[in-house]
DNA sequence: CAAATTGAGTTAACGGTGTTAAAGTAACGT
DNA sequence: ACGTTACTTTAACACCGTTAACTCAATTTG
C-alpha cells in the first residue's frame, strides 16, 4: 500500500477526531475506531500524535480558541456594560450550541502538560470580563471589586452550564435571559 | 475455600471502594483491583453489585446525603440571611474537603437510571437556598426572584467548585471569604 | 440420614482499550 | 542500483468490564 498522498494524515486524523467529539463526546474517540475510519491502521496514528491525550489536548486548544475568537469578535466600541452581557451571552450561547466541546474544555483528563497549555485560553474569558469591569471602575461606576466581580462572573457562568450539561438543571429554560441580566446588571 | 464469614463482603467492597474513590477519585475504581483489594475474585462481586456503575451509583448516593446531612444539620433558628451564608459555607467546604467526592457527585458518568435517583439528592442545596429566600421574600425583603435568586447561588457555588477542582482556577485563594459575602449580600 | 438444591465463590475466556516493538514496504537521493 | 528514510503494518502486551461454566460447601428436603 502506502499510495502516495497521504500527506494530510494528521489533518485528517484530526478532522476526524473533531467530528467524534462533536457528535459524540470526547468518550468517544478511540484509536482503532479513529484509525480505521480514516483509512489506517491504529498504531499509525503515533507516528504523528504522541498519545491519545496529545490529540484531545490539541482539540481541547481548537475549541478555546474558537469560543475565544467569537469573545474576541465582539464590537469594541460597546459600553462596559453591554460588553459584559455580550460576553455572557456569546459564552452561554456557544456551550449550548456546542455541549461536547465544552465538556471538553472543562471536563476532559488532563494531565499536567495539558495544564500549563490550556489554562490561559479558558481564563480568557474571565480576563475579557474583568478587564470591562476595570474599565467601569476607570469611569466611575461603583464596582466593588473588578477581579472578583468577573471571577463571580465567570463562575455563574460555567456553574450554569456545568450543571446544565451534566443533566443536573431539569428545567432552567427561560431562565437564561432574566439570569443574564441579573448576572450583569449587578457589577 | 469460602471459610465462613464472608457475610459482609458487599459491605467490604462499598467500604474498599469508598476509601479509593476518597484518595484517588472515581476514575481509580476497578473490578479487579477492588476485588484482590478485598480479598476474592473479580468475578465475585457480580453476585451483590450489577456492575461497576451500580457500585459509583451507590456511592454518588452516600455522598450526597453526607452533604446534605451537613445541609440539614444548619441551625433551624438562624435567620434566612445567616441561614445561605453557612448553607454555602458549608457547600463550599464539603467540596473542598472531598474533592473526589464531590467530583463523584457532578462529574461521574451517569446512566439513565442514575438520572432519576440522583437528582434529587444534589438538588437538595438548590431546594434549601430556595427556601430561605422564599422566606426573606415573605418577610419583606425585596428579593427578585427566589427561584432564580437559589439557582444563581447554586451555579455560583457549583461554577467555583467545579472551576477550582478542574484546577482552572489558579489562584482563588482569599476569595472565599469575600465571594461569600458578595454572593449572599445581593439576595 | 441421604439426596437434592442453593449460594458463594472460582477459573477461563471474550471482546475491547491504549500503547509498544519489530518488521515491512514504497519512494527518494545519490 | 543501492541504501536511507518516512511511513505503515502485524503481533503483541497489559490492562479493562463482563459473562459462562464450573466447583464446592452448606442447607434444605424427602
Amino acid at each position: 500500500m502506502t499510495r502516495a498522498a497521504n500527506i494530510d494524515l494528521p489533518t485528517r486524523i484530526m478532522k476526524e477526531a473533531e467530528r467524534v467529539v462533536i457528535a459524540e463526546g470526547y468518550e468517544g474517540i478511540n484509536m482503532r475506531r479513529l484509525a480505521s475510519k480514516v483509512g489506517v491502521s491504529a498504531t499509525a496514528i503515533y507516528h504523528y500524535f504522541e498519545s491519545k491525550e496529545a490529540i484531545l489536548r490539541k482539540l481541547r486548544i481548537g475549541a478555546a480558541e474558537r469560543l475565544n475568537d467569537r469573545i474576541r469578535a465582539i464590537d469594541a466600541s460597546l459600553s462596559p456594560d453591554e460588553f459584559l452581557g455580550e460576553l455572557g451571552q456569546r459564552y452561554l450561547a456557544f456551550a449550548r450550541e456546542n455541549p461536547n466541546l465544552y465538556r471538553l474544555l472543562t471536563e476532559a483528563p488532563f494531565d499536567e502538560r495539558a495544564e500549563a497549555e490550556d489554562h490561559p485560553v479558558l481564563y480568557f474569558t474571565y480576563l475579557a470580563a474583568r478587564g470591562a469591569l476595570e474599565k467601569m471602575a476607570a469611569q466611575g461606576v461603583p464596582v466593588p471589586n473588578p477581579r472578583h466581580g468577573a471571577m463571580m462572573g465567570w463562575m455563574m457562568l460555567h456553574g450554569f452550564c456545568s450543571l446544565m450539561m451534566s443533566g443536573l438543571l431539569p428545567r432552567a429554560e427561560g431562565m437564561t435571559r432574566e439570569h443574564l441580566e441579573e448576572l450583569f446588571m449587578r457589577y
